[in-house]
Formats: C-alpha cells, sequence, structure tokens
RNA sequence: GGAGCGGUAGCUCAGUUGGUUAGAGCGCCAGCCUGUCACGUUGGAGGUCGCGGGUUCGAGCCCCGUCCGCUCCGCCA
C-alpha cells in the first residue's frame, strides 16, 4: 500500500518514484496547480498535481476533500527556489504525482481538525476525529512510550508481570464498588477491582518476591479532571524489602518513565517530607512545592495576647497560624470574596478572612488596631510583611486550620498565576502518613491508607497503649507538582499484627474470616516481609503531556457523569437479560418498562 | 448531595440600557486563480439564541423552573 510514510522522504530520496497512503491534511487549488498535504501518523508530505503534464489525475485532485483518505504515487522531486518549508520536516520535497487512488472519500467533519474545540460533548462524540488532531494524538503516543519505559525498567529490576483477576470481591471500606451479577451464583455478585491489593500481597506468600501489573481498577465515585471510574495503575509488590528499597525503585522507574517520554532527566533522590510537615507548612498532604506561601505558626507572637478570640484558641490547645501572599496586596474584590468562600468551605468558622495588607505604606487590617505594638512588631517581622504584601490569619484546630489555609494558599496560587510558566517538576515523597484517623461521623477508628499498612515498629507501643492518634504508619506517597502520583506500604505479614489490626478498626473475628479468612489464612504459612506502591499512569502521562485533565491522555475517558457519549454507555439493559442474571428492574416509570417488555416479546 | 462558570450558524465567539431583518472569523456550496503550505479572491446557503413557563407593547438580553457540559466541595480504605 506505501513505501514509504509521511514524514520519511528527504532530498536524499530525489528521483525515487514513492507510494504514500494517507489523509487530505489540506488541498490548496490554484486552479493551474493544485497542492495536497498528506497526512498519516508520522507528519505531512506535500503532493503537487500539474494538468498540463497529468491533466486526469489533476482533474480527480479537484474533487478532493480534507480527510479524504487517499493512494499518492510520485516522483520525489526539490522544492522550487524559495517554496521550502522550514515548519516540515518534508519541507524540502514534494511528491510530483502521476497516479491518485481515492481510497475513502470523507464526509465534512462535525468540527475542524486544526482549531481548538471546547465543545466537550461534541470531542467525546466523535473521539476518533478528535483523536486525530495532533495534540490527542502526540498524547497517547506519548503515553506508550512511557508505559512501555515502565515496563522495560520494571523486567530489568527483576519484577514480572503477573494479571490478577477483574472479576473480584468489593472492597471492604474502600470506596464504592461496581458490581457484577453472576448468572452461575443467583443473587451473588463479583465486584470489580479498586486495586489487586490483596492478589498481590498473596503473590508474595506465593514466593513470586517481585510484581507489577499495569492494572485497570474501577472505583464508583464521583469525576474530577484527574478522576476517571475506571483509570491505569502501575502496581507494585516486593518482598524482604523496607520503605527504603520502595522508594528507590520508584525514583528508578518515574526517572525512567520521564527520560522516555521528555527527555528530561529529573533527579535520582527525591526531597522527603513528613506528613506533619506537610500538613503543618503547607496545609495539605500533597503539596506543590513549586511555590512557597508556607503556612507560619504564630503561637509565639500571641503566646501572651489578650485578643480574646486568639486568647481561647490557644487557651484550647488550638493554633493561630497565617500566610503571606507576597506582593498580592492588589487583590481585587472578586478574588477576596472568593478566598472568603474557600475558605468558609475548608471549616472557617466566621464569614471573612482576617488579613493584613501593607500597601502604600499603609497597614489595611480589621486586626491592626486589636494588636499591641509588640505584637504588630512581631507579626511584621516573623512574617516578613513588606510593601505590597497581604498575610491571611487563620486560628482554630491544628487540622482545621492546616485545611483552611492550605486551601488559600493554592488558590492564591491560582490567582497569582505563580505556577503558569513554571516547567518545573517537584518531585516530593511525603512520609510518616498516620496509620489512623478517627472518623468523626461515625466515631471509629479507620485506616488512613488501608488495613494491612504496617505500623512504624517505634510506635507499636502507643498501639498496644490505646494512643491511636500518634501512631505513624510506614505508608509512603510519591507528590509531583501537588498531584498525588502514588502511594504504598510497608505491609503487615504477621497473622497476630493483622488480626491485632483489624480489631482496632472494629471488624470482629468472625467478620474477619468473612470478609479476609483468605489472607489471615496465607499469613499462617510462612509469608514474607513485603510491601509496594501503585502510581496513578493516568496522572504520569497526563503531567508528562502538560495537560491539566486526565482524559486528555486516556483515548476513550468518561464524562462528568459517567457516560461514554460516544459508544452511548451505559446503556438500558432488556428486562430478558436481566432475569437471566436474576436482577429485578428498578425502571421508576412502570409504563416505560411495560412498553419495554412489550416490544422484547414481539 | 452542594457551589461556581458556560450553552447564540457545522466550529470558535461577539451581541450595548429590553427595541426594526441576530452578526464576525473559520468551515460548507458554486466560480476564478501555475507555487501555495492557516493560499488568495468573488458570490451564495446556513439560526427552535439548550428546553419550558413568566414579566412586557416588545425578550438572545429580565424572572422562575428544567436539561446538558466543565470546574470545585462532599466522596475517592
Amino acid at each position: 500500500m506505501r513505501s514509504h510514510h509521511c514524514n520519511e522522504l528527504r532530498e536524499s530520496h530525489i528521483g525515487q518514484t514513492v507510494t504514500l497512503i494517507g489523509w487530505v491534511n489540506s488541498a490548496r487549488d490554484h486552479g493551474g496547480v493544485i497542492f495536497i498535504d498528506l497526512r498519516d501518523r508520522e507528519g505531512l508530505t506535500q503532493c503537487a498535481f500539474h494538468p498540463e503534464e497529468n491533466p486526469e489525475v489533476a482533474k480527480l485532485s479537484h474533487t478532493l476533500r480534507e480527510e479524504d483518505v487517499v493512494q499518492v504515487v510520485g516522483a520525489v522531486s526539490p522544492r522550487l527556489d524559495g517554496t521550502i518549508n522550514d515548519k516540515i520536516d518534508t519541507g524540502g520535497i514534494e511528491i510530483v504525482a502521476k497516479e491518485l487512488r481515492i481510497v475513502n472519500k470523507a464526509d465534512v467533519l462535525p468540527f475542524q481538525l486544526d482549531k481548538e474545540l471546547s465543545n466537550e460533548d461534541l470531542r467525546m462524540k466523535y473521539r476518533y476525529l478528535d483523536l486525530r488532531r495532533a495534540r490527542m494524538s502526540k498524547n497517547i503516543r506519548q503515553r506508550s512510550v512511557i508505559t512501555s519505559a515502565a515496563r522495560r525498567f520494571l523486567d530489568e529490576a527483576g519484577f514480572h508481570e503477573i494479571e490478577t483477576p477483574i472479576l473480584s470481591n468489593p472492597t471492604p471500606e474502600g470506596a464504592r464498588d461496581f458490581l457484577v451479577p453472576s448468572r452461575l451464583n443467583p443473587g451473588r455478585f463479583y465486584a470489580l477491582p479498586q486495586a489487586p491489593q490483596q492478589y498481590k500481597q498473596l503473590m508474595m506468600v506465593a514466593g513470586l518476591e517481585r510484581y507489577y501489573q499495569i492494572a485497570r481498577c474501577f472505583r464508583d465515585e464521583d469525576l474530577r479532571a484527574d478522576r476517571q471510574p475506571e483509570f491505569t495503575q502501575i502496581d507494585i509488590e516486593a518482598s524482604f524489602v523496607g520503605q527504603e528499597d520502595i522508594i528507590r525503585t520508584v525514583e528508578g522507574l518515574l526517572g525512567t518513565m520521564f527520560k522516555a517520554g521528555l527527555g528530561v532527566e529529573i533527579p535520582n533522590s527525591f526531597e522527603r517530607m513528613t506528613y506533619a510537615d506537610a500538613m503543618d507548612i503547607y496545609g495539605s498532604d500533597k503539596p506543590d512545592t513549586r511555590y512557597d506561601l508556607k503556612i507560619t505558626d504564630l503561637g509565639d507572637v500571641f503566646a501572651a495576647t489578650e485578643f480574646k478570640i486568639f486568647r481561647s484558641i490557644l487557651d484550647g490547645g488550638g493554633v493561630v497560624r497565617a500566610i503571606n501572599a507576597k506582593g498580592f496586596a492588589g487583590i481585587t474584590t472578586g478574588q477576596m470574596n472568593r478566598l472568603n468562600e474557600i475558605a468558609v468551605q475548608a471549616g472557617l468558622p466566621v464569614k471573612n478572612l482576617a488579613f493584613i495588607k501593607y500597601e502604600n505604606g499603609e497597614y489595611k487590617s480589621p486586626l491592626w488596631k486589636i494588636f499591641t505594638d509588640a505584637e504588630k512588631e512581631a507579626v511584621t517581622a516573623k512574617m516578613d510583611l513588606s510593601e505590597g504584601d497581604i498575610v491571611f490569619f487563620a486560628a482554630g484546630s491544628r487540622d482545621s486550620v492546616s485545611t483552611i489555609l492550605g486551601r488559600v494558599r493554592t488558590e492564591c496560587a491560582v490567582m497569582m498565576e505563580l505556577t503558569k510558566d513554571s516547567k518545573a517538576f517537584n518531585f516530593l515523597w511525603v512520609v510518616d502518613f498516620p496509620l489512623l484517623a478517627l472518623d468523626e461521623e461515625t466515631g471509629h477508628w479507620c485506616a488512613v491508607h488501608h488495613p494491612f499498612t504496617r505500623p512504624n515498629p517505634e510506635d507499636i507501643e502507643k498501639l498496644d497503649a490505646g494512643d491511636f492518634a500518634n501512631v505513624r504508619a510506614m505508608a509512603y506517597d510519591v507528590v509531583l507538582n501537588g498531584y498525588e502520583l502514588g502511594g504504598g506500604s510497608i505491609r503487615i505479614h504477621e497473622k497476630d499484627l493483622q488480626a491485632k489490626m483489624f480489631e482496632v478498626l472494629g471488624v470482629g473475628s468472625e467478620e474477619q474470616q468473612v470478609k479476609f479468612g483468605h489472607i489471615l489464612d496465607a499469613f499462617r504459612f510462612g509469608a514474607p516481609p513485603h510491601g509496594g506502591l501503585a502510581l496513578g499512569l493516568d496522572r504520569i502521562a497526563m503531567l508528562v503531556a502538560g495537560e491539566d485533565s486526565i482524559r486528555e491522555v486516556i483515548a476513550f475517558p468518561k464524562n462528568n457523569k459517567g457516560a461514554d457519549l460516544m459508544a452511548q454507555s451505559p446503556c438500558q439493559i432488556g428486562f430478558k437479560e436481566l432475569r437471566e442474571v436474576y436482577i429485578q428492574s428498578t425502571w421508576k416509570d412502570p409504563k416505560q418498562a411495560q412498553e419495554k417488555a412489550a416490544a422484547e416479546a414481539q
């Protein structure tokens, strides 16, 4: 069908007769000469049609429309002087066409491929056309490149790629599951896996030692720009390793992927930060460290304050903290309102953030007249408050102040466009996550990571003593520019410790047997110490591509409602099919259900 | 479940304080053009202003409801 692809021919090919096939990228008809840019996935080649030399072929070329599939046979020829096109790789030559075959005509497209398209509906409905656009084509192919780099790295590091079941069990205490009815077992259901967590640990018990999988995972929760109901993880587990081994492996893995995808060298060792520091200083467990805007504790400044609100919060064990948005004193009223909204949503108990603005040599602040001279001086010094700055305060419990100022911090960064032109990749390990967190709704302690996570051996006494809030986990997240790329932990491999964890989590021995019997059993037979991590491949591909939604790096993603507008899924299922799997119809409109049943009976 | 932004020609968008026949660029259709590469040029077609209701002499614009898309919060062990 073709002798060369459309980005292959150069001056060295001049004189050869070649056959190209591809899409008409553009057709420029000058009457006396017609130019066609022929496109395949590799690039463009210009083809020229001359009526004087080849009237029949030129006449046919006259009828071409963009996106027709055509085959051209012709001689590789030098471009005329002054018509060389530096913008394309093949710009030094053109094909002087001898033959033209229209392989498949295209209708007029619903949108132009060379123009930006903001209508997401339309993009998704005609996803196969959307993917023809250069940007999308690049993204999808770049994803393939980094995925194969990941496989290569892990293969060389002695990991084996092993598949685990898609028809699986619900994840206790996890996200909402997608369920699949079992026809052979009436009334029973599979669940699609949220992660291959238990299987990979069982593979360690099986003695496979090093496993990985490019694993599709499923969670039936609401979608976001960086969250789809089905997504892909690079899932890793290894035996006889500690936290340091996993961290070093993942640093090497990400280094290989970024090198393959972008040609960039990232540090071979990432910075580390404890969870406590991340929360105290950045107000987030996945901080974007490309900009400062750090949270500063003002406990010492106000240690002796008589300002009632601060006084009572500090006396009650709370904190007073602030961030300095340097140079942002010009904040508009609209932006200020937006920040207040965000702060209230994050838990600010009053309607407005307290602030101090220093503009044109004047302090503007609802607080300024309340502070003593000493406090003013100390705040100015500690917050490094200078001309053009604005400082935002929050007071309350340590957790709520972190949440509030963390949100204010990221929103300020957006408003101030701090990362707009940044090409930086700030990798970061967040370590020493807490093992347990108190669920305020239920009053129960639950696992921050998951129930198989190993407590830090230094904190085991606290676990025994019931001091759950201060037990650290052997858990770690890898963070890039404010996105959680992945997380993992060293696991529990002892039956008794695992049972104790379940006990702390309020899972009784009977429930343990029902839900986790197989893994507790497995731990009886010589389970090796093991641990691992899972990386979000979609997010990595997104950041490599410089996109801000994972939809831009997934060939066929779902929209906000979990629907595929091209394939029209999810779809309704007929009575017959439902009956086969023992599911009753739950259509709200019985009339509709009857009509459907009647239609099917015919 | 909640909040914000958006929906006007095939696409991207403009549309003033509510006022005559709703516009532009690209695309499309029909011509012209021998060196373009975002070709140029002449002419033409193309509209349920998301949908429903209301206010008004008069609604793309104001009000109420509703649907759809995107972003965020909740949720995501």
